[in-house]
DNA sequence: TGATTCCATCAAGCTTACTTGATGCATCAA
DNA sequence: TTGATGCATCAAGTAAGCTTGATGGAATCA
C-alpha cells in the first residue's frame, strides 16, 4: 500500500526548497532521477570538479533528499521520492485556496 | 476543463524553487494561500518593514508566483496556481524513475 | 493646492552560499 | 606494504542574496 506524504511543515518545505534551488543541484537531482549512479560516474557525466559535487551531494543528502551507500570504494548515491513527495502535497495545498477575493483591508 | 500543467523546463523549475526559498517568502506565500490580501495588511500581519516586503513581494512576482492588481491606493497581490501546478509536476516526474538500482560504473 | 498614505526603488552594509585547490582517510591492487 | 583510486573535508576567496534606512512617485483627502 501507498502512503499518502505526510503534510509538511513550512520550515521543511523551505529546507528542501533551499536545496533543490541550485543550477548543479537540479542537475545532480535530474541525473539521479533515472536511478542509482556513483560519484566518479555523476563528476564525470556532468563535468565537475570532484569536491565541487561532493559539496552539493552533501547539502541534497542532509537536505534528505538524498541516500548513499557505499560499495567497496565506490558509493553509490539515488534519489528519495518521499520529500519529493511531500513537497508537492505541500504545493498542493498552498494552491486550493488562492482564488479568494481580497477581504477588505486598512 | 482544467489543463494539466505544462512540463517544466528544469531552468524555470529551478526559478521557482528559488523564489519559494525564503522563509519570509514561504510566509508571504502562505498567507497568500488563503486568498488576496493588499501589501498594507501583508505588512502588518507579518510584522514587516514596508521595503523589506516590498522586496520579496517583487521576487515572488518576477518568479511568476504572484500577480497584483490596483486599486485606487492599494496594491493587491494574489498566488499563481499554475506555477505551483507546474512545479508539482516536475517534482513528480523527478520521483518516477528514482529507484532503479545503480549501472555499473567506472 | 498642500498634506498624507501606500508602495516601489535605491545604495550601502551584512550575511550566506558557492567555488577552488589542497589535504586526508579508506579501499583496493600489486 | 606501497602506490593508486574514490571520495570527503577544510580554509580562503568570491559571488549572491538579504536587510536597512532614505527617497520619490502616485493616489487620495482636506
Amino acid at each position: 500500500m501507498v502512503q499518502a506524504p505526510e503534510a509538511l511543515a513550512s520550515e521543511q518545505a523551505r529546507l528542501l526548497l533551499k536545496a533543490l534551488a541550485d543550477p548543479l543541484r537540479v542537475q545532480v537531482i535530474e541525473a539521479l532521477s533515472g536511478g542509482e549512479r556513483c560519484v566518479c560516474d555523476l563528476t564525470a557525466d556532468l563535468g565537475l570538479a570532484q569536491s565541487k559535487l561532493s559539496f552539493h551531494l552533501k547539502v541534497l543528502k542532509e537536505a534528505g533528499l538524498l541516500a548513499d551507500r557505499q560499495e567497496g570504494r565506490w558509493i553509490y548515491y539515488r534519489l528519495q521520492a518521499e520529500p519529493l513527495a511531500q513537497l508537492q502535497t505541500w504545493l498542493a495545498a498552498l494552491a486550493r485556496g488562492c482564488h479568494t477575493p481580497a477581504q477588505s483591508c486598512c
